[in-house]
Parts: structure tokens; C-alpha cells; sequence
DNA sequence: ACGCACCCGATTTTT
DNA sequence: TCGGGTGCGT
């Protein structure tokens, strides 16, 4: 045992370099690591986390990581649970989202809220929104949701009270935004919700108005870690800030250079400043790159460099030269697609790469298209990462907001979403006459359902079909605690009838849509069986759903060449990589060209993107390329001259292939589509599983594929085994 | 209350 | 070009 604490504590610093190893050591007060693209980033705070528990004898309860995604959270659970015995207590990875909204939960009562509030999404909010704005009696002129949507969250995330945004209203659009946003947060309130940016918020006026609980808090985690603190927020600032007020010891992680997220709140000044607001800080630069070509990075460099506002980095490697990066010139958008698929396949061929070894990224989702056109024609896997979730799509959300609605009536936007879903004869003057009576009665839109017998107005068989939607969803309501979630779900989903409705319409579209409700409750069944007895799963289930993204399911299990925008592509890394559409409109997208700080987030997207090749790095660009059906030329981006040319390599070859001759769908050298076993999939470090003799257990290690899989676990009881998986039987908890 | 036709608008989207 | 939202007609 001891040997193996020794062994492990030695690890924890062995192979990382000079300056990685002293920013873990660095244990003590504030730090900052700026980490460039590729530099082991993620693998210096999770070794620090490992050596605070190892070394330190930190309890990992007292320990808090802080990220941006659900993926990157469990990513660095899983890697620090390879470097230390678990067993000391619980690892505490969250996204700042879903940490702040569990205290939320904890403390909901003291700002008036209760603990099943709901999380509205971004749908849900511009729903709000236009409910408000249909409202409102003098309305002259409406303006467009999003438009709106965008400037209350900007108002909030710079702590601007309704009352601040009418003092500083300079035009009529302010003015209506500034009016919208006062009943927008009342009505949040009596809905019991909180949109995204709630979630931060009103922790801020927890602890100001309740220092007893910041201090609480502050005593809690004695140490706090961040990744990706280019991207912070001011909010998120200030919460950092006052939590590690007390214990000082704050370690934030980032890289300016990669800060893309502006456009969305996110303050540079954070990172930029973060010497200022920690005086004593210690800082450590890692400026050695692990990922990429000297070629690549070259590349990369000479685009970063004509950045103004940046700290100074000068990213190195110790790897190959590399191949030259090639530049795709191409006449049209499709030539450009065929020519991807055409290097694809020969890079496949010439250099025995997998389909999951290559990226392509690009600036606007609308650019996939033609790229997944190309892709199928060709036969070749693909996923595409983005674009529509699934969490967004109609039919789950329709009925997420039944779940909804059963846990917390009073969220009138999800009840309203589903009173006339499916088509149950209440229409749009039946909800007006029952809005005015609940306005009148200063009740909620569902106890106004409920008292609809007192609505004159409404006639009888209306009243029926209301009386019946309320009902169902009070029966619901009031068996969300005996039984489960996935019962819950699946008798709702029932009695609804909208799978057999879906059925019988028989188109591909209605077909698919049914499909995604059976994988939701199929979703829901797992859920529940993971959290059973932990009080009101439905609840919870509802809480991670609306925290969940799509990259956060992405795997790069499969053999599938991966699709999404620069933006998604942050944090990963890929063998091969093509950015499409480096040209002027596209990349620097034309709304962001005119002044420089919008210029440089998208220099910076750019340099995102190149950072994420290893080996080979493919640009490409259209001279005309069909955009909102019109033929336009934007010419290559301005970027490309800052790149020197004898890093780039000229790539015009005309790929000869007409649409007639590709009409093939399989092509022999090319390998089916193949998922790897769901089981061995399954089996990562971090995941507790039970085996029949040995009991509950954690994963260390897993080693080979197949039925070669083995894995280290450590059990409760019997302490670490060796399992070979295929005889073990073991059961993924 | 529902269906169809037309019109407008159209980044990126960690939560 | 395409999809969603509005408004009119039944």
C-alpha cells in the first residue's frame, strides 16, 4: 500500500517539464498558468488537483475544478482519478453552470424561489420574450426576439438592474428592451425559473445579501482550479473572486490567445488583468508545444502575432517540421468539398489514416451542407458535431415541458407549450380570455386553469378540455415522488398518445420524431436507474438535461471524420485538419471585420482552428460560393497574408471528377462504418461499476481492446484487481 | 382551430 | 436557398 502511495506521487510529476512541474508545486495562494494551444494545459491542473490530495493530503472534498463543458468536467475527473486513489472523499468537477445551480438548489428558498425551479434555455427565453412583447398594449413597434434576447442577457452579465438599462436608454430600442427586461425578471420569478445567466447571478445576490452563506462557502474549498479562464465571464469573475476570498488559493488556467467567446460575455480582461486583481499571483507561462508540427505552429504563430490585445507567448516544439500547410484554391463552394473528400480519401490511402483522424471545421454551420453532401456521396462516415441538438429538437422538447410542468406548475412557459399539444381544441382566444382573468386575479396562468369554472366567457366543452389538462398535469405532480422517473415519463408519453399519432402519420419525418421520444425515455430509464433513492430524480433528470450540450456527447469513438464549427473545435485535436472558408465574409465573417476587437476574436478563431491539427493542416477557400442563394465572392481572408509564404503550399490540382462519376456509394478501400463495442466503450477510468464476487468498485486503468479489454479497478473492499472484462460480468453502475 | 401560402431573415452558441 | 413565423381563408 505504501509502496503504491509512493509510486503514485511520483508519477503525479513525472513527465511533466520544468515549468509544468512548478505551477503544480505552486500550491499556495493565487496562480496563473498561461498555457497556449497544445502546451498541457488541462494536464497541469489536473496533476495539481492529483498532488494537492497526494502530496498535500488535501481532502479532495475540500478541492473545488471549475470548467466550461460537462465533457471537459468529466475528462478531468477521469484523468485525475488515473493519478490518485479516489478514496479520500468526493472529487469535486463541475462546470461553473451546474455547481452554481446545485447551490441554488440548496439555497433557493432565501431569494424566493423554491427547489424545483426551472432552468429556462435559450427557447424558452425568447418565448418569454415574445409573450411579453405580445402583451404589451402601446406597443408602436416590436422588435426582433433575438435581438432582444441578446441585450437583456448583456445587460445581466454587466449586473445591469432593469432600472439602470431605462436610466442609460439612449434610443427607442433600449427603451423597449429596458421595458421587456423589468417584466421578463418578473416574470422568471413567478415562474419559478432562472434562465443561464440566473444561474451565476443569483449566487452573487445569495452571498451579497447573505454573508453568512459566503462565508460557509468560503470555508468549504480551500482551493479552487479553473480551466479555460480566457472565457470567463465578469459574473464568473466575481464569483471566483469572493469564493476564494478566504483560502486564497485560487488557480486559474487559460490562454488569451484562445478567448472566443466575446461575443457572449466573456471579458479578455480577466486573464489580461488577473495579475492586477491577485497581487501576489505567481505565474507561469508554458509555452512548449506538444501537439503540432514546427510547420503548423509556425502557421499559427505568424496569424496570433498580429493581434494587439495579448500577453506576450512565443509557442515552440521540440517536433518535425512537418509537412507544409496546403492551401486549397478552389473556383466554387462544391469544387471545394469535392477537393476535401478528394484529399481525404488520399490521405486515407497514402498515409493509412482513420476517418475519425480527421477534422473539418468551418466558420458558419450553414457550410456543412455541401461538405456532408459530398461526404455521403462518397460513402464515407461522418458526424456532425452542432447544429440541431438533440435536447433542442420539437417533439423532446415538447415533452420535457409536460416534465416540466408536472415538477413545477407555475413555469407558464412550459405549461403554455404543451396545453395544446397534441391539438386538444385550446386555441389562442381561449388563452387570451384566461390570461386576462389571471392578470385580474394576480394569479399564475395554471391556477388559473384550474379556476376556469369562473371564466363567463369560456364555454363549456372549452372549460372541459382545459379542466382535463390541468388535472393530468396535478395527478403527475402529485406522484413525481413515489414513483419513478422513467415510469413517470413513459405513462405520460402514454396517455398522451403522440408516439401511436406519430406512427400512424408514417412519414420519415414523424417516424424519426418518435424514434428521439423513444431514445428520451430511454434516457430518462437509465437516468433513473443510475439515481435511484436520491429523492426527486425527475427533478434532476430535468436539471442536467438543460445543462447538457452537444459536444458533450460527441465521442471520437466511432470511424467517422468529424463536421463542426471553429467555435466547437476549442480543446480538441486531430491528426488532419481542414478549415473551410478562409475568405473575406466568411472568415473574418463580414458583420465582424469592421472594428478590431471583433477582428481579433476572429484572428484568434482562425488561430484556434490551425492549433487544432497535429500533423497536417489543410486550408481551403472558394472564389464564388452560393451564399443565401446568391452567388458571392469575398475573396481570400485578409488573414491569409499574414501567413509567410514558404509556410504555405499551393494546392490548385483540379479534381476531375464529375457528379455522374461519383455516384458510387462504397468504395472497397474504404472501411464500413464501424461503432466500437458499446461495453468496452463504456469501461473508462472514473466509472463506477459492480462486479459479481469483488462488489462496487471504481475504474483506474483500462488496457487492450476487444475481448483483450482488462482494467484495473479498485474495489471498496478488496482493494485493486485486475479484471479481464469479458469473463467478469461486471455491471456499469 | 387548423392548414396553407407567403415573406422575411440568415454568426458563432461552453451553459 | 431554406426554414420558421405570420396571417388569412376555410
Amino acid at each position: 500500500m505504501i509502496d503504491r502511495q509512493k509510486r503514485e506521487a511520483h508519477n503525479i510529476l513525472r513527465g511533466l517539464n520544468t515549468v509544468q512541474k512548478q505551477a503544480v508545486e505552486c500550491t499556495d495562494g493565487p496562480s496563473l498558468v498561461l498555457a497556449g494551444a497544445g502546451s498541457g494545459k488541462t494536464r497541469v491542473l489536473t496533476h495539481k488537483v492529483a498532488y494537492l490530495i497526494d502530496r498535500k493530503k488535501i481532502p479532495s472534498s475540500r478541492i473545488l475544478s471549475l470548467t466550461f463543458t460537462n465533457k471537459a468536467a468529466r475528462e478531468m475527473r477521469e484523468r485525475i482519478l488515473q493519478l490518485v486513489n479516489p478514496c479520500y472523499g468526493e472529487l469535486w468537477c463541475s462546470t461553473f453552470h451546474s455547481f452554481f445551480a446545485r447551490i441554488l438548489r440548496m439555497e433557493a428558498e432565501k431569494l424566493g424561489y423554491t427547489q424545483n425551479f426551472t432552468i429556462y434555455d435559450t427557447d424558452d427565453q425568447a418565448a418569454l420574450i415574445k409573450k411579453i412583447q405580445n402583451g404589451m398594449t402601446m406597443t408602436i413597434e416590436q422588435c426582433p426576439i433575438n435581438a432582444i434576447r441578446s441585450r437583456i442577457s448583456h445587460l445581466k452579465n454587466h449586473l445591469k438592474l432593469p432600472e439602470h438599462a431605462k436610466e442609460s436608454a439612449v434610443d427607442y430600442f433600449d427603451e423597449h428592451v429596458a421595458m421587456i427586461y423589468q417584466e421578463y425578471q418578473d416574470n422568471l420569478k413567478a415562474a419559478n425559473a432562472m434562465d443561464f445567466d440566473d444561474l451565476l447571478l443569483k449566487p452573487i445576490e445569495l452571498f451579497h445579501l447573505f454573508p453568512e452563506s459566503l462565508a460557509y462557502y468560503q470555508k468549504r474549498w480551500h482551493y479552487v482550479l479553473v480551466d479555460e479562464y480566457q472565457d470567463t465571464n465578469h459574473p464568473q469573475y466575481l464569483l471566483l473572486k469572493s469564493l476564494s476570498e478566504k483560502h486564497r488559493n485560487l488557480t486559474v488556467v487559460g490562454d488569451d490567445d484562445q478567448s472566443i467567446y466575446r461575443w457572449r460575455g466573456a471579458s479578455l480582461r480577466n486573464i489580461l488583468e488577473f495579475e492586477k486583481d491577485f497581487k501576489d499571483c505567481k505565474t507561469f507561462r508554458l509555452e512548449q508545444n506538444y501537439r503540432s508540427t514546427k510547420n503548423i505552429l509556425h502557421v499559427a504563430n505568424s496569424i496570433v502575432m498580429h493581434n494587439s490585445s495579448r500577453m506576450e507567448k512565443q509557442l515552440w516544439t521540440k517536433n518535425d517540421d512537418g509537412e507544409l500547410v496546403s492551401l486549397l484554391w478552389n473556383s466554387t463552394g462544391e469544387e471545394e468539398s469535392s477537393r476535401i473528400i478528394y484529399k481525404i480519401k488520399d490521405e486515407f490511402q497514402r498515409n493509412k489514416r482513420n476517418f475519425s483522424d480527421f477534422a473539418i471545421l468551418y466558420r458558419t454551420n450553414a457550410q456543412s451542407r455541401a461538405i456532408e453532401d459530398e461526404l455521403r456521396l462518397n460513402g464515407i462516415a461522418y458526424v456532425i458535431v452542432g447544429g440541431i441538438r438533440f435536447y433542442e429538437r420539437k417533439e423532446i422538447k415538447d415533452i420535457l415541458a409536460y416534465l416540466r410542468a408536472v415538477v413545477n406548475p407555475l413555469d407558464e412557459i412550459s405549461v403554455r407549450r404543451v396545453i395544446n399539444f397534441p391539438a386538444r381544441g385550446i386555441g389562442n382566444v381561449t388563452l387570451k380570455k384566461i390570461e386576462d382573468f389571471c392578470s385580474q386575479h394576480s394569479i399564475s396562468f395554471f391556477e388559473g386553469l384550474t379556476r376556469v369554472a369562473e371564466i363567463d366567457s369560456i364555454a363549456e366543452p372549452t372549460m372541459q378540455k382545459i379542466r382535463n389538462f390541468s388535472d393530468m398535469i396535478l395527478k403527475y405532480n402529485s406522484v413525481q415522488h413515489t414513483i419513478s422517473a422513467a415510469e413517470l415519463a413513459a405513462t405520460l408519453v402514454e396517455e398522451l398518445g403522440i408516439l401511436v399519432k406519430y406512427k400512424e402519420e408514417g412519414s420519415e419525418e414523424a417516424l424519426e420524431r418518435r424514434d428521439n421520444i423513444g431514445e428520451l425515455l430511454t434516457q430518462i430509464r437509465q437516468f433513473s436507474n443510475e439515481n435511484e433513492g436520491n429523492g426527486n430524480s425527475l427533478a434532476h433528470f430535468l436539471e442536467e438535461v438543460s445543462l447538457i450540450t452537444d459536444i458533450d456527447n460527441w465521442d471520437n469513438d466511432s470511424n467517422a471524420v468529424t463536421l463542426m464549427t471553429l467555435h466547437s473545435a476549442k480543446g480538441l485535436e486531430f491528426p488532419v485538419v481542414f478549415i473551410a472558408g478562409i475568405e473575406e465574409g466568411l472568415l473574418p465573417l463580414s458583420r465582424n471585420s469592421n472594428n478590431l476587437e471583433d477582428l481579433e476574436e476572429e484572428r484568434r478563431l482562425f488561430y484556434v482552428g490551425i492549433t487544432r491539427a497535429r500533423e497536417k493542416l489543410y486550408l481551403s477557400l472558394a472564389e464564388r460560393r452560393i451564399r443565401y442563394g446568391d452567388s458571392s465572392f469575398g475573396g481570400p481572408s485578409r488573414f491569409l497574408h499574414e501567413i509567410k509564404h514558404d509556410l504555405l503550399e499551393l494546392d490548385r490540382t483540379q479534381v476531375s471528377v464529375s457528379r455522374s462519376q461519383r455516384s458510387y456509394s462504397y468504395d472497397d478501400n474504404l472501411p464500413v462504418y464501424e461503432k466500437k463495442a458499446p461495453a468496452a466503450k463504456k469501461l473508462k477510468p472514473g466509472i463506477i461499476v459492480r462486479h459479481p464476487r469483488f462488489g462496487k468498485g471504481v475504474v483506474r486503468r483500462v488496457e487492450g481492446t476487444g475481448k483483450e479489454t482488462k482494467a484495473d479497478i479498485l474495489f471498496e473492499d478488496v482493494g485493486e484487481k485486475k479484471i479481464v472484462i469479458k469473463y467478469a460480468n461486471l455491471e456499469i453502475l
